[in-house]
DNA sequence: CCCCCTATCA
């Protein structure tokens, strides 16, 4: 090829300097365009200017004045969808720009979610400020679109991402909002990485972001979920160490976490102290504090509440009636709840999806399973979604009333309806094969649930190791126990008392024992389950009945309650060893307790005076 | 920044 063809075939390719005169005049003609156009959308055809286009027009054209920022986009989202003339990154900076000025945050936060989701927009934060044009607003702009970024990417859990921003406005004196940080926060909260929360506050610290109670409230949050009083205290600890008071939110989250945890006194306490910390109630405390209340079985004093609510002003709405009709399911006062339905709807509130699970579940713990299954209807009637819990509800409903093979079949089918199951549809399946002493197939279903991608958690876990240790297999319950540990799992007291009963039963009350003594140091509490389970235990032996007296002792001095099942065990303890006086004192202390002994009680008790007899 | 529902153990 001669060099003079080589270059004209150059020229064809690359055309010469006028380009750049022409880049200006093609610039001003899609700006006319543009304008011409208004708000008609751009059509392909209309616009063969724009297949002049290179990445240095298109930005003359974005950073024009005579172009609205409406146009912009518009101009924007055409050539987005033109794979020849995908805008660069700069473009998206100036366009960034251009809605900032406009005060279009909104607008601007779509176009940073497509940087940060693109492969081949995202890029470090330097790279995308060093685009930024020097100005009278541009470090504004830069402060601004940086903690839009941050945010942006805390909202997409990109926490790297996020804290590679924090980082670099850190260095450069720029300024997040505490808003902000919070997002960031909140996403990590939600994949319980508390730690990490802690690391990024001090962070936020570091970089002089001034911390206020919302952030506070937010880490306080993360233990509540898991009711860790000891990291609660330590957040409320540091509130005060540096001069930060509670606000109503703190109120509502500690009213909450004693009421989680059956602590309806405390709980009460922080509803009191509020006026004295000069924070008024709202609707979401009385809400908290009546879900307390109504957890706790007092519907009179949360019925209560719901007057005093009315009184001062506050409206209850679907979260207030929530927790009222679920107290009265979980007491069994059906057609109480049904009439807080009646007023919920007579005060123009909708009976949302949650009430109906309650409500089903309510008539479900009856036995009354047609009455759940009406509502269904009702449901589905009102176009109200079906969704895992109704599918959970209704199976572990029909299992309670020993229809197996409903609950099975409702179960294997869950996702042909249209609904993917979850670890609570696994679990119910799974302590379903476990009760039935079917140990092959509950396993199968484990295998499945984990090839599917749902993690068993501690009640999947507790459901098999009690499946295990009823069918004889302690080894196995054992090492499910290790297993759910290296999981990360953390073993509850249902754990625990179910292996104590398992080991029981199988004879090795020393090996119950030792587990029975290493709750404390787990920090789990030992409950009338617990020692009745133990009670129990020693009771099989001969010779241990002190033992067991020791515990049943222990269980007054610290509050838990014999129920029927603890005297029923020991009175049966102390007649076997022929102890009859002790038993028949028993006895009496059940009745006097409003106990209603039942026929094992009376057969251990005849059964001690055949002992004395003889 | 905060509130309602489902599953497991003697």
């Amino acid at each position: 090829m001669s060099s003079r063809k080589a270059f004209k075939t150059l020229k064809k390719v690359f055309p010469a300097e006028p380009t750049f005169i022409s880049n200006q005049e093609t610039a001003e003609k899609i700006v006319k365009t543009l304008i011409k156009s208004g708000i008609q959308p751009l059509k392909s055809t209309s616009s063969s200017l724009l297949s002049s286009l290179n990445p240095h027009i298109t930005n003359l054209v974005l950073s024009n004045p005579l172009v609205l920022p409406h146009s912009c986009v518009k101009l924007f989202n055409f050539l987005q969808k033109n794979p020849s003339h995908k805008p660069n990154l700069k473009s998206h900076v100036t366009l960034l720009c251009r809605l900032y000025q406009a005060r279009k945050f909104a607008q601007m936060k779509i176009v940073l979610n497509v940087i940060v989701t693109n492969d081949n927009l995202r890029c470090p934060v330097s790279e995308i400020a060093s685009l930024i044009e020097e100005g009278p607003n541009g470090m504004k702009f830069a402060g601004t679109l940086c903690d839009m970024l941050f945010r942006v990417y805390a909202e997409n859990k990109m926490v790297e991402e996020a804290i590679g921003v924090f980082d670099y406005v850190g260095r450069n004196g720029i300024e997040i909002r505490e808003r902000s940080c919070i997002v960031l926060l909140l996403a990590l909260r939600k994949c319980g990485r508390v730690d990490s929360c802690w690391r990024f506050f001090d962070r936020m610290v570091k970089n002089g972001v001034r911390i206020t109670v919302l952030t506070y409230n937010t880490i306080l949050k993360a233990y509540i979920g898991r009711k860790d009083f000891e990291g609660a205290s330590e957040v409320l600890r540091l509130m005060e160490k540096d001069g930060v008071g509670y606000n109503v939110v703190t109120s509502t989250l500690l009213i909450d976490l004693f009421g989680s945890s059956e602590r309806i006194e405390d709980a009460q306490k922080v509803f009191e102290e509020m006026p004295e910390r000069g924070i008024e109630p709202d609707l979401y405390v009385y809400t908290s504090i009546i879900n307390c209340y109504c957890k706790a079985g007092n519907m009179e004093r949360a019925l209560f509440l719901l007057g005093e609510c009315n009184q001062r002003g506050f409206v209850p709405n679907e979260h207030t009636y929530g927790a009222l009709i679920n107290g009265a399911c979980k007491a069994g006062q059906m057609e109480m709840a049904d009439i807080l339905v009646n007023e919920m709807q007579s005060k123009g509130i909708d009976v949302n999806q949650v009430v109906f699970h309650t409500l089903m579940d309510g008539y479900c713990k009856k036995g009354m399973m047609d009455e759940a299954l009406k509502l269904q209807d009702v449901m589905e009637k009102k176009g109200i979604q079906f969704d895992v819990f109704t599918y959970s509800t209704i199976a572990s409903g029909l299992y309670k009333l020993n229809r197996n093979e409903e609950a099975k079949a409702l179960l294997f089918t869950v996702e042909e309806r249209g609904v993917t199951p979850n670890a609570v549809c696994f679990t119910i399946l799974i302590d379903i094969f476990c009760k039935e002493g079917n140990l092959e197939e509950a396993k199968r279903v484990f295998n499945d649930m984990k090839r599917k991608g749902e993690r068993p958690n501690t009640v999947t876990y507790n459901a098999l190791i009690d499946g295990y240790s009823k069918n004889g297999n302690m080894n196995k319950a054992r090492k499910l126990k290790k297993e759910m540990e290296d999981k990360g799992l953390t073993p509850n007291t249902r754990t625990l008392n179910t292996l104590i009963h398992g080991e029981c039963v199988d004879g090795k009350v020393d090996e119950a024992l030792k587990l029975f003594r290493e709750m404390p140091r787990r920090n789990l509490t030992r409950n009338v389950v617990t020692y009745t389970t133990m009670i129990s235990g020693f009771e099989c032996i001969d010779g241990m009945v002190d033992e067991a007296l020791k515990l049943f002792h222990e269980m007054s001095r610290r509050d838990i309650t014999h129920n029927v099942v603890t005297y029923t065990a020991m009175i049966s303890g102390l007649s076997k060893d022929g102890r009859t006086d002790e038993a028949f004192k028993l006895y009496d202390e059940m009745k006097n307790a409003g106990l209603t002994p039942d026929s094992r009680v009376y057969r251990s008790l005849v059964g001690g005076l055949h002992i004395v007899k003889y």
